[in-house]
DNA sequence: GGGTATTATCGTAATATTGCAATATTACAT
DNA sequence: ATGTAATATTGCAATATTACGATAATACCC
């Protein structure tokens, strides 16, 4: 045992703990911070900004593509990260709606 | 290897993470949904309603606990658990000011 | 006190995550 | 083709998470 048992939840309650998985990494939110915060397209300053090994940072990013948070183009040599607004939306609404339904009133 | 380099992080960026950790697991997903739309205090019902052992339960409420989400006062012989509203909200601030925080126009 | 119900802790096994060195791949130069 | 720079993949070690049976602790009742 000790994998989650998808089985029981629903696919709400999945999605909304995946992409919270995605943001349980301080390196994850570090490069969504930088990328999100750039005027164009970034590519790997994140490897210098960030500090940790490239395939470490080649992995988290890869983690965060899962979600649909990164758009990758090609512009030059380099690869271009972009965060991809629409799903960016999307799993705001999502933290938005979780957060927002809560009634209990109680303690 | 294999730890998370704090130290090469931000307080804000740490404690983001951390709270998207507990949100990170359908189990912690789907007690807070239970626990946040009940109009009196609950105890455990969780372990029918969810399907996982009291252990586990136990141990996921625990996670939830240490980040501050979970008030736990007694009334009569069963414990009560309820959301701390305080925090509830503070975490919702620090989410949407991290999705709201993208500034970034390029693809 | 003894009995019962609820919750917590301990111990342990299975699985997942994190990080990096080494290596491979890709794209563009010359 | 050869060289160079950027990114991805592989393999592996360290650590963390998830789950649950067994057991302990706690609070109530009689």
């Amino acid at each position: 045992m000790g994998a989650t048992k998808t089985e029981i939840f629903t696919v709400l309650q999945i999605d909304l703990a995946a992409a919270a998985k995605v943001l349980a990494h301080p390196a994850r939110i570090a490069i969504l911070n930088h990328i999100s915060k750039q005027e164009h397209c970034i590519c790997n300053d994140l490897v210098a900004e960030i500090g940790l090994a490239q395939p470490t940072i080649s992995q988290h990013l890869n983690e965060i593509k899962k979600i649909g948070l990164l758009k990758g183009t090609f512009e030059g040599k380099n690869l271009c990260y972009c965060i991809d607004k629409e799903r960016w939306k999307e799993l705001q609404t999502i933290f938005q709606d979780f957060f927002g339904g809560i009634t209990q009133n109680c303690c």
